[in-house]
DNA sequence: ATTTGGTGTCATAAG
DNA sequence: GTCTTATGACACCAA
């Protein structure tokens, strides 16, 4: 019974991952035995990131940033931030977050890219902003699901939801290698492919003037090279290039002023042809005699882009010509149903497109990106010049290894992974330095964190004033607020916080504590008024010209010391000197009225002096206490720049994943669309063409050129020469 | 006995 | 020149 359970929910399993192949997403953990972890435990091993750790509820508010550190609870807030710290602390290794559950699923994939978005997303995001475990679960799950397609910037389909993207990221790996190992394709060959082709295009050429799949195989049956699938399998190729290069819009980069996508594919109806041509390179020209570098490489391709139809001149050792007529609309962009009509096509030779909805997604996202931004983004040239010294290496590659089935699978399977992962690493560090810069410059520039900033003379200037105004009346305002005389940015904004500053308003009392030697406060309260008046007798006298009372000393040192702290060393001074007026007067009222308050009394000049060293130290006291207080504000708001910071720096790391991950996908889509083309074409004798001898090369008007491998090298020289279409 | 944090005070610079 | 403010440094105290 139990073999049959497991029977069962095995079979459950593998049905679920059929179903996800096919874009329906099964919720199998309902099915599943309550003794069996979830399905996604089943699938990916258990995950801390599902384990609910309570430490959110270490944290009474939101992040505990509202907490002002001395505050009464800060035991409590600071217990919570050494755990959080301490979790922070391993930055770089797998910290519970409920990001995982995403990244976990990318390392099979590619390990190398999401390994360092699984370090350094966790970290910064996950705890802190999770106000309670569940909730921040569901929340969390929301915004990165919610937040998905707009990072992707993509009209994705609504079902396309990233854990569906998620489930079938394996799949597609399995897909992958059943291609590599040669299933796939037989497998969609049955599948009848060679009819939905059709259909596709098509529906793609409605019109017979137009370029269609029929005129092609007759034009190919003349010279007896094509069947049908090579033009629909061309086209694809160029949709897909023109999808790319519409996608990261090269054109406009300065660093490699690209062609725009019309340029290259923007092809007139014409005759199909495999034409043969002894002029033609390309970016995918695998065979470099001298090693150039990607300025030249473009260079070369720019010049063939730029060049005209040339005139017929047919050899024997011309390359041919594959002429690809990709549906483009009149301004030469490829209308949605074009790009429908691609992903569908790309989707029957990589069945990895129907996993991801790349043609969806990530491409309109890419495309609202100008060149600048891809760069950097991306941190390197554009996806030509990529498969440009790809292909160069992997040729390089090929004449001594020999296998030359897959001109383009070096740059895949070793080239442009290698330049990925450079090009990840250089980023990783790029990244690290802006940040930092970045992180400098705000910190140089936060006013809020600038200690000028609070230098500002209004706020102790304001208390002041009202200080003074309100110590004419009364004595009661003097320890309050406006008599310490800061306010601080972070104490706006955490008050204006109503979770976060329910922390702050405690300690900022338990911080006007410090005044309670002020003896405004300490009249307010009539008891203390009792005890700093009456019980002077227990002060231990400090200064030598100050009279001792003849009681000092009787109490216990305990009590003097804690009278002398109520009361203040001042005030005991300035009650032994018999100074006439409180010294909340002497310290707060502006110098005007102190002046005139000094000369309404007689004065002996010790008592002025002790009057003026009252003023003195009572104002500087106060002015310590909003130094003290400035600083705790300046640590608090550097605190939560940090904070910032890390949840920037994880988002961006995890755009960064995505980002590569969908360029990967689009290489290896057009890696297989060569290999489609280049495996179906046959010569006179109806042989295939030896990838070791050609290559195909895509010009600047839409065709794609099978060249010999040797004449490359020539002609990489020559791109003034002419196209010539048939 | 030592450490640590809070507080007051002084000296000094700057506005 | 005076006053006020800010701040580093130091000492004292209590936990």
């Amino acid at each position: 019974m139990l073999s049959l359970k497991k029977y069962l929910t095995e079979g459950l399993i593998q049905f679920t991952i059929l179903l996800s192949l096919m874009g329906v997403r099964v919720d199998l953990d309902s099915y599943l035995p309550s003794h069996l972890p979830p399905l996604h435990e089943i699938i990916l091993g258990p995950t801390s990131a599902y384990t609910q750790t309570q430490f959110h509820s270490l944290r009474g508010t939101t992040d505990g940033y509202g907490v002002h550190p001395k505050s009464v609870d800060l035991d409590h807030f600071f217990t919570s931030r050494r755990l959080l710290s301490r979790m922070r602390a391993l930055d770089r290794l797998q910290v519970p977050s409920t990001e995982l559950d995403t990244w976990l699923v990318h390392r099979e994939a590619d390990s190398s890219v999401s390994s360092a978005q699984t370090g350094s997303s966790l970290s910064p995001e996950g705890p802190q902003d999770l106000p309670s475990s569940d909730s921040s679960l569901r929340d969390n799950r929301e915004t990165e699901q919610g937040r998905g397609p707009d990072e992707l910037g993509a009209s994705a389909p609504s079902e396309s939801s990233e854990l569906n993207k998620e489930e079938i990221d394996p799949i597609d790996i399995l897909w992958l290698q059943d291609i590599d190992l040669g299933a796939g394709r037989e497998d969609f060959e049955s599948r009848g492919h060679h009819k939905d082709n059709e259909d596709i295009w098509e529906s793609l050429h409605d019109d017979p003037g137009r370029e269609s799949l029929q005129s092609r195989v007759q034009v190919d049956g003349e010279t007896g090279e094509n069947v049908p699938q090579e033009g629909q399998t061309a086209m694809s190729l160029a949709d897909c290039l023109s999808l790319l290069d519409d996608t990261f819009q090269f054109a406009g980069s300065s660093e490699f002023p690209a062609p725009e996508s019309q340029s290259i594919l923007d092809t007139e109806p014409g005759p199909v042809a495999l034409d043969q041509t002894d002029g033609l390179l390309s970016p995918f020209l695998p065979d470099m005699a001298s090693p150039l570098d990607l300025e030249e490489q473009w260079q070369d391709l720019m010049s063939i882009m730029d060049m005209q139809p040339m005139d017929t001149n047919s050899s024997a050792d011309d390359p041919l010509y594959l002429s690809l007529d990709p549906p483009l609309q009149p301004n030469g962009t490829l209308d949605a149903p074009s790009l429908q009509g691609c992903a569908q096509n790309l989707s029957l030779f990589t069945p990895s497109l129907e996993a991801f909805p790349i043609s969806e997604s990530p491409l309109p996202q890419l495309s609202s990106h100008n060149s600048s931004d891809i760069n950097s983004t991306f941190g390197f040239t554009n996806l030509t010049g990529l498969l440009f010294s790809s292909s160069l290496n992997s040729t390089s590659n090929e004449t001594s290894s020999g296998s030359l089935q897959d001109p383009l699978g070096g740059i895949l399977g070793d080239a442009l992974f290698d330049e990925i992962s450079l090009m990840d690493l250089a980023l990783e560090e790029g990244f690290s330095q802006m940040q930092t810069s970045q992180l400098q410059e705000e910190l140089d520039s936060d006013s809020g964190l600038s200690l000028d900033s609070h230098r500002s003379p209004a706020s102790p200037s304001g208390s002041e004033t009202s200080s003074s105004s309100c110590s004419s009346s009364s004595s009661s305002s003097f320890s309050e607020e406006g008599a310490v005389g800061y306010s601080s940015d972070s104490e706006l904004v955490e008050a204006d916080d109503v979770e976060e500053a329910g922390g702050y308003q405690p300690e900022y009392s338990k911080f006007c504590r410090m005044s309670s030697q002020d003896p405004s406060r300490f009249n307010r309260l009539p008891f203390l008024e009792h005890v700093g008046h009456n019980h002077t007798y227990n002060m231990v006298p400090e200064e030598p010209e100050e009279p001792e009372s003849p009681l000092a000393g009787r109490g216990s040192r305990r009590q003097s010391t804690f009278i002398d702290r109520q009361a203040g060393r001042d005030e005991q001074r300035a009650r032994a000197m018999k100074i006439p007026f409180s010294n909340e007067k002497i310290i707060n009222l502006p110098v005007e009225e102190f002046n005139e308050l000094l000369t309404k009394y007689q004065l002996s000049e010790a008592q002025l002096c002790l009057v003026r060293d009252i003023r003195r130290r009572g104002k500087n006291k106060m002015a310590a206490q909003n130094c003290r207080k400035r600083k705790l504000d300046t640590i608090l708001n550097l605190e939560q720049e940090v904070k910032r910071l890390n949840r920037e720096r994880s988002s961006q790391l995890r755009e960064k994943g995505e980002n590569l991950r969908s360029l990967q996908r689009m290489k290896q889509e057009v890696e297989n669309l060569y290999q489609e083309v280049f495996s179906q074409l046959r010569d006179q004798e109806g042989r295939p063409y030896s990838a070791q001898h050609y290559a195909l090369h895509y010009t600047s008007n839409g065709n794609v050129v099978l060249m010999p491998r040797n004449a490359e090298g020539q002609q990489q020289r020559r791109p003034e020469r002419k196209d010539r279409r048939k």
